[in-house]
RNA sequence: GGCUAGGUGGCAGAGUGGUUAUGCAGCGGCCUGCAAAGCCGUGUACGCCGGUUCGAUUCCGACCCUAGCCUCCA
């Protein structure tokens, strides 16, 4: 099906919603700009790394053969003065870095890319691309030794962004850059300077400038022409504005056919960023919330509008989460086919600019199905509901733990709970024994005292059964 | 100032030219020793003003408001 594919799109290339096409019948080749690794990760990384995961989830699951690239920026000003500021080499300071966004990308169910080139193992081929920009007169050395990038000389420049090179040197701030023709002018290769790392070129010794890097590893890996570039909304410019200049000039064929771009984090009406100082890490969110709830959140609207980060929107998500788990409690965790219906309702949300927000809507339908079969007594129903709603919550990367264990708590936070599980029996086991005694002011008693703990009794026809809320 | 996204019921958040998103919270009922969970029922929503239309929240235009980009930022 994926020569006839169904999907949907918005490239910011044009800003409407396009017929995905790929370049190669069947293959996708995916680009997406990652972390500068000098910090921990917080929410509005942990969004963009999120919705990427599942656009590229989809693809697979849409029989597409997808090659996914995110590459990790390990050399740039800001590492350069954060490992000084900690007496750290830079080296240490991204491998610190590197390996505490691996942690939290696991924790939040990212899959690895195929391919996260660094920067640093890419210096070749950004020399090349210089050179090829300076052969072509669309790159210049200035008097201070840096390659600057010639704005003036591509017309195309503008395109992605939407703005015209007038408006865009109107509205420039003041430029202390001496050494550049003009304003829009930015750097492709940064002489070296005391102290900071460096390698040789035609231009001296120096190191690449962040523009460049992209379009270098990129088109090293998956060409000239690749299908989709992705990132965060506030890198289309001019990050990705110059990439395309960069990338079109040296090479002369098409670069990306659609660009994607997740919307930001958003706290009180702002966006959340590490200048404003009002970003939160997923460390900090994942001590009060399980990772499932934060990709929970984040997969409960689209991937481009805003996303308002506070505490009750999580608390929201949790219980939203907890329901679709308690409909999958004391059903086998194994996934099976859908029904058809919910199978093309699911596609549908998915194939339309991936919609998960629609789609998390038919796994809460199908919740409610579960619910009614078992209502109904009708086990097998619920069973077979119940693997259709694992299959599809797979494809977002979700309702992967076993549904008591979520319900009790393990897979819920990373802090250690109120009471122990043992502790919890013992109350349970001294609770059962009051009631088989009719003695109804004891066991509420310690019904009290188990909710206080945060532990939730239901009295099943069955038996008792516990959870954390 | 230029450019780009938005403005939906108490909250979060989809969608649609005329018929229920969904979840949470609320209310009534069933169930329960009482609860919880679950089930059933229940909500006057679509920024403002014009226009097109038999009919617009949905299309068009103006306006107001919010956020983002124009400097490093997912």
């Amino acid at each position: 099906m994926s020569e006839e594919s169904q999907i949907r799109l918005h490239n910011s290339l044009g800003g409407r919603k396009e017929r995905f096409v790929p370049i190669e019948p069947g293959k996708v080749r995916m680009y997406v700009c990652g972390i500068t690794v000098y910090d921990y990760l917080h929410l509005g990384h942990a969004r963009m790394l999120v919705v990427f995961d599942v656009i590229a989830r989809h693809l697979r699951d849409r029989g597409f053969d997808l090659t996914y690239v995110r590459n990790i920026t390990d050399i740039d000003d800001k590492i350069i003065k954060r490992a000084s500021e900690n007496g750290e080499t830079i080296g240490a300071l991204t491998e610190r870095f590197i390996e505490a966004m691996d942690e939290d990308c696991a924790a939040l169910g990212v899959l690895k890319p195929d391919s996260e080139p660094r920067a640093t193992h890419y210096i070749d081929a950004i020399i090349a691309m210089i050179d090829a920009l300076v052969e072509k007169g669309l790159a210049y050395q200035g008097d201070n030794g840096d390659v600057y990038y010639s704005v003036s000389a591509y017309s195309d420049y503008g395109k992605l962004s939407g703005k015209q090179q007038e408006d865009l040197r109107a509205g420039a701030r003041v430029e202390v850059d001496e050494a550049k023709r003009d304003p829009l002018d930015f750097v492709l290769w940064k002489s070296s300077r005391a102290g900071e790392p460096s390698w040789p070129s035609p231009w001296g010794d120096g190191r690449p400038g962040w523009h460049i890097e992209c379009s270098a590893m990129s088109t090293s890996i998956l060409g000239e022409h690749f299908d989709i570039h992705g990132g965060g909304m506030d890198l289309k410019f001019p990050h990705h504005e110059n990439e395309i200049a960069q990338s079109c000039g040296a090479t002369g064929a098409a670069f990306v056919n659609y660009w994607m771009h997740n919307g930001f984090v958003r706290v009180d009406e702002e966006k959340m960023s590490k200048s404003l100082g009002n970003f939160f890490t997923v460390r900090e969110v994942l001590k009060k919330f399980a990772p499932e709830v934060v990709r929970y959140f984040i997969l409960s609207s689209h991937y481009r509008s805003p996303l308002n980060y506070s505490e009750d929107n999580l608390v929201q998500a949790r219980n939203a989460l907890e329901k679709l788990y308690l409909a999958l409690r004391d059903l086998p965790g194994e996934q099976s086919a859908p029904d058809a219906d919910h199978a093309r309702r699911f596609r549908k949300a998915m194939d339309d600019d991936f919609n998960s927000a629609e789609a998390i809507a038919v796994l809460k339908e199908i919740a409610g199905e579960i619910n009614q079969a078992r209502a109904d007594g009708d086990a097998a129903k619920a069973r077979r509901l119940a693997g259709g709603l694992r299959r599809l919550g797979a494809v977002l990367g979700l309702l992967g733990e076993d549904a008591d264990a979520f319900l009790k708590g393990a897979a819920r936070t990373s802090g250690a709970p109120a009471m122990d599980d043992a502790d919890v029996e013992a109350l349970l086991a001294e609770r059962n024994a009051a009631r088989d005694r009719r003695d109804w002011a004891a066991s509420d008693r310690i019904r009290d005292q188990l909710a206080e703990a945060g532990v939730i009794l239901e009295d099943g026809p069955g038996g008792t059964t516990w959870r954390r809320g």
